[in-house]
DNA sequence: AATGAATGAGACTTCATTCAT
DNA sequence: AATGAATGAAGTCTCATTCAT
């Protein structure tokens, strides 16, 4: 057993901390946001000191970071998950849609986390969240041009559909109606797309 | 007579600093939000010391309050007032998303407050915080009450409404396009309404 | 009515607000202590400012010895009348330290001032609140050297006695039983006292 | 062997500031009382910052509780060894209370803390204060209750022992008597104790 | 990789007192 | 005699971060 533990590859001992602490970070910042949240508070929820933080991420904004990117890539991959089962471009920027909001209401912390915890709160990191952001909404960009818009109503279509979603997280409560209901409902409001799409 | 004068300066006196105060925590909280501003920062800005701001607030998330409730009246000044002045449903509710996204951009910074600090970032006062956002944005309720249209997509378009026009905060940068335009553009995406309202 | 007023003497008119102000300095100094009460908690119970509480006293010690002078006032009241009533120099004792039980934890809040703040705790004002306790503990000498009994048992005696009643007050607790009864179980402990006092 | 090596300089490491973080506090508190003590004279006192304080203890009330749980400790030791070596039990009692007095007027800091500072002056430690005074106190409940007296008696004695002895910490000035003759001078004038005690 | 103690700055708040009015 | 705002010092405590071990 002792054999085993050793012979595993260095860097998976390495790590073996990361992970709990990613967590325990993602979930403490859905729930109080980045200052609401402390060193202390996601050490001891990661069962460490707040010392061996430093371990893996040289300061708490890297951290958050390191949780805005697996935020990125667990709604970016659900995302796309649903957009590759649709071939017509409207009913893929639906599905976007849906997941977006099912990934920012009921999916995981990280991802809820691209949207409680705004890049603004956070100076020293703001540049580097603002680019894991767009990395992300990027995709939103490339839906909407595979639509027959002008560009101008293209641009607004996104910020329309992307603050609505993200807005849902201040009022959204469980329980009343699920996030895709939700995210069709908006759909439907909006006139440049076929009324088929949901 | 010998009462208005003992009285006025009185008066003037109890309130003086009062204004101040309120202002520059306005200004303070817009620009870095609520835990990134100090009460040290917000009585230099008044010209105060710290202690001299507890001889008019009792803390500073009742200050956060009161700054709370001025951006509510001012902004609901500037949405009732727009609205007045239409007659039609529809552009009455087009005049107060012009009115509500222009003030939230580019209005007091007491109206901007608003949206800039969100009370679930403010545990202490998040229920009072509510209450004054609510009795807001119950301006919308009745605007859209007055539309033709069932009642779950009346709940639905002023979800999608105030959602889209309150996120543009996180990406307005001044210079590009006026609030009223943007908002015009949102308008013109909606499929309930006349295409005429704008 | 106003004449009235007016034609009051100067002395009672300029005091007039001193009393509530020495009574709830009272009340609170023996609910929370000297430090534990604040010149806003006083001036807000005898509903003034706090401003206004420096037209009576010039600090807060000087508060403090004003209840504590009355506190002893009361005090040696009770004790004098107490022992003018026995003729028999054990009997006067004993009514002495009855009264003085009484007082302590039955009577005016100003003479549970005297056993609740302690000299040491105030060090401004540590001397003068001390010249006051000596000046009512006279008494006890007084009677105390009335008994038939040496020099160092006679200090003793009066060291045990009012050390033992002076600390009922970090015990007592009312409704079991009186304060007269206690008193009386004390002395009835006492050697040096007939069986015949109580 | 390793584990030993590694194990002692960590055990040592960890609680060597606790040491003299604890005996300042105890100084303190005795000399000026636990409101008349700040954090800063402590830390100052113990060669540490104000916020080191906080390595060791949740708070100063916390810190209170340690050092009274200490004072404790230590009276209980003398009390007890003093009891031992007695059989009688007015023996063993009066010899409990000479130690006690020792302790409170000559002993450690930590022992006289137990009475220059009263749990009501801390509200937010009093409770485990008291409990801490009383799992100490238990001791005089066992030592009279092996005299041959009735119940109410038996209080009465308590209650007026310890009173008389704990006030002395209010007037005692070193140099005259000792703890230990004024103690004996106190059982002296107990009428239910035989004279030969002491 | 981890510990736990420590730092140093700064957080909010309280308080006795002062003072112009 | 009173007001209410202000001062200036001090209060307890928190926090991100560092560092010897």
């Amino acid at each position: 057993m002792t054999a085993t533990l050793l012979a595993l590859p260095r860097a998976t001992r390495q790590n073996s901390r990361r992970r709990p602490l990613l967590d325990a970070a993602a979930a403490l910042f859905r729930k109080a946001g980045y200052p609401g949240t402390s060193i202390r508070d996601i050490s001891a929820a990661a069962a460490m000191t707040p010392g061996a933080v430093y371990s893996h991420f040289p300061s708490k904004a890297e951290l958050l970071v390191a949780v805005y990117a697996e935020g990125v890539a667990r709604i970016a991959e659900r995302v796309d998950d649903a957009t590759q089962r649709e071939r017509d471009p409207a009913k893929r920027l639906a599905a976007a849609c849906e997941a977006h909001l099912s990934a920012l209401l009921d999916g995981s912390d990280h991802a809820q986390v691209l949207v409680r915890v705004l890049p603004r709160d956070v100076p020293e990191a703001a540049e580097e969240l603002d680019r894991l952001r767009e990395s992300y909404e990027a995709r939103f960009r490339l839906l909407i041009d595979d639509l027959d818009l002008d560009g101008e109503t293209k641009r607004s279509l996104r910020l329309l559909l992307l603050g609505a979603l993200n807005w849902a997280q201040v009022w959204y409560r469980p329980g009343r109606k699920s996030p895709k209901a939700l995210a069709k409902r908006f759909l439907s409001l909006i006139n440049v797309l076929p009324a088929t799409v949901t």
